[in-house]
DNA sequence: GCTTGCGTTCGAGCGCGCTCGAACGCATAG
DNA sequence: CTATGCGTTCGAGCGCGCTCGAACGCAAGC
């Protein structure tokens, strides 16, 4: 995904187990001291995306975009703020048809804040919900480096001769290790 | 994906905020006593995949499976199990061509034992990654919801009025919600 | 003996989110 | 005056992981 390289400076900037508050967050695009305008070619590099990529969002509707005497794109704040927006969503996996209604919500007037929210709690919920997938996964990948034998482990000799793809059936009791 | 049903299962099965230990990661499917034999169809539902899934990852080299007078597919314990291994890894988002590598190393043989090691390491670390990458999302949205008005906050017609796509500039300096 | 229900193979199609190429325009630099 | 560099539009293609349809076969049940 495009969307990788953001994330990756947004995690780089946070460090690997600050405290990961709102404030954080809020500092990852410097939303308060943007430029006026902006060039297609600088909104991609603030947001780590392609120039492609923001025709793309243009097309599907979800931002509209001044054009200068030029015929070329003139992001103003306001309309880089709402990508900054759409960016954060899309690399928490919300769908572009989800972005889609939510853009129309926000179009259609201030009396859709209450939709508005519902899309965004709904949101709130999924991306819980897959975080305790993937806490799951982890915990049964963990469990088999653990059964294969780690750095510590002495019986990678023993489960090295039979393909033990699936956990093994009689788990060897023991803790997981802490790390 | 066809593996959203057996992951709802597998949290169902769990409880939303069990201990989610290694033992109920093991009890997801009774590895002990599966049948010695399986159809298609039973394997299908024992995962939660569709019969032409199961079907994919044999063309895709993931398993071999025998078959009976019929032509018919006979899945046996040892194949079940390598496939509830790989649909666990699926669902914790590795790639069919992962997937495919790490087979290659089981098939070859004890001696790629480390290098599986090294895949599954690799796999935890990218799950690992993922879920911060959520949880990063998780808190913005969570941030957003605060900051448009909860049902206990009283600034949504504040901000209902503008269309506030981005995390507010100025963001009210206040503890997020508890839930 | 025909229906039904399950299985088979092969290959095409789909939904998503980009990603890219082609063909072109304008403007500044050398 | 041309070359470069950045922009434009349009539409096609891609990578992934399925997903499905077509056309068929076997076997048990009525």
């Amino acid at each position: 995904m495009a969307t990788d390289e953001l994330m990756t400076r947004a995690l780089d900037a946070l460090g690997d187990d600050g405290p990961l508050s709102a404030e954080a967050i809020h500092r990852l695009a410097d939303l308060a001291d943007l430029p006026e305008t902006m060039t297609i070619a600088d909104v991609a590099a603030l947001l780590g995306i392609s120039a492609h990529t923001l025709r793309y969002y243009e097309r599907a509707g979800l931002v509209e975009v001044a054009r200068d005497g030029q015929g070329h794109r003139v992001y103003d704040a306001e309309t880089v703020r709402r990508l900054v927006f759409l960016t954060r969503m899309r690399l928490s996996g919300m769908p572009m048809r989800d972005l889609q209604h939510y853009i129309s919500l926000v179009d259609a007037g201030g009396h859709t804040v209450p939709e508005r929210l519902d899309v965004l709690v709904e949101h709130r919920d999924t991306i819980r919900r897959r975080i305790r997938e993937l806490t799951l996964s982890l915990t049964a990948v963990e469990y088999k480096i653990a059964t294969y034998g780690g750095s510590t482990g002495p019986d990678v000799q023993d489960l090295g001769t039979t393909d033990r793809t699936a956990l093994p059936d009689e788990p060897v009791r023991r803790a997981l290790p802490a790390e």
